[in-house]
DNA sequence: TTAGGGAATGAACGCCGTTCAAGGAGACAC
DNA sequence: GTGTCTCCTTGAACGGCGTTCATTCCCTAA
């Protein structure tokens, strides 16, 4: 019986994980309510909470789905081809833009949850990070043999953020609406200029 | 008569964005509740609603007034001296992150307020938006003489986009806990790479 | 003094996340 | 079959939210 009951409850928490993840991505955050999420689950209120302590629980963990779905998409344009360390990171930034792009409002809501100092951060995110920062870093190390480890994840940390920005305030319209064509320039303008080799 | 109803909205409008703008910065954007500001504010919850039409315009009265102050220090870092094109991207850049760090939660706030489609950006946005732009495009255009003018937006906007990430992830932690003074090295360490003449 | 009218008020409304007393379902003994 | 004990599920209820609007208040002008 109790394994009939834990087994109910995975169900449970996957159905609900699976409702919240479709409404996320076509309503945005705002949609997890309690309410509307027990009735398209065929539960009862009261049964969200003995599967997830809080609401918020069920959109960290769309939240740890939709950070999967980025890495494997990443890895997955970048992967099936060969190129040269910089069209590498040209290639991995834009199917960053890409993914943001296509899962707007999933990937929105990534960075809506706050990392407050008494909570820690959850593993699967520093894991699919160091996943991310691995794929910048090898071209990197591949461009600039001579700089040191240290300089190396200073860089990589440096131009994750620099396409992060470049992709929310794009995708955002908060510098005036550019379309994706122009947000791919601009992030290969940047990044070409990022690794230019000799100095001024 | 009708004048001095209309100072006394004017003054409670200003009172109440006052109290909005302390606890913003105190608590962040979720201590902005209707009936603890009518009560600092010695007010009815109904007045709120004289003067404001939803109490979310209260935020971005305040976000207003947190732009122009982000404007003022970073003009007032730039040109109390004169700088080499790079040193003056540095400067401003740094007068950007300091601004952040030290006004952590109003300057997130500035960015809570999504700009959906339907209402149109607020004229102050832009015109401040306009203004720091114009801050970085004047070094860029020195440093890039024989670069379009189209080219030169392009790189303005993504040089501030970039830097933006890199505050951005760097205050939020998101990126594990990097202290100011690293974040000042990774501007600096990406502006002068990003502002590099010569060709790879 | 009083009648009229615009402005301020705060109880009330509908919605939210969360809880917990009450009821239900299943296992076992007799 | 029936009673009992235990564990699980339920949804009405709670406190708190933004927002509204019937009511009250107050000032002006006759």
């Amino acid at each position: 019986m109790a394994r009939a009951t834990a087994q109910r409850r995975d169900a449970l928490r996957k159905t609900l994980i699976d409702i919240a993840e479709t409404r996320i991505e076509a309503e945005g955050i705002g949609a997890i309510k309690a309410r509307p999420l027990a009735e398209a689950a065929g539960c009862s209120v009261g049964a969200i909470y003995t599967v997830f302590e809080e609401l918020h629980d069920i959109v960290i963990a769309v939240n740890g789905r939709t950070f999967r779905r980025l890495g494997a998409k990443v890895a997955a344009d970048v992967e099936s081809q060969t190129l040269a360390p910089v069209e590498t990171l040209i290639a991995l930034s834009h199917a960053y833009l890409h993914f943001a792009a296509q899962n707007p409002r999933s990937w929105r809501t990534l960075f809506d949850v706050e990392f407050t100092d008494d909570m820690e951060v959850p593993d699967w995110y520093l894991e699919e990070l160091r996943r991310l920062f691995d794929f910048i870093a090898a071209p990197l190390r591949a461009l600039f043999p001579q700089e040191s480890d240290d300089q190396i994840q200073m860089l990589t940390r440096g131009l994750f953020s620099s396409v992060h920005g470049i992709v929310l305030l794009g995708l955002e319209r908060r510098i005036s609406g550019v379309p994706l064509e122009r947000l791919e320039e601009m992030i290969s303008l940047i990044l070409r200029q990022l690794t230019k080799q000799t100095v001024s």
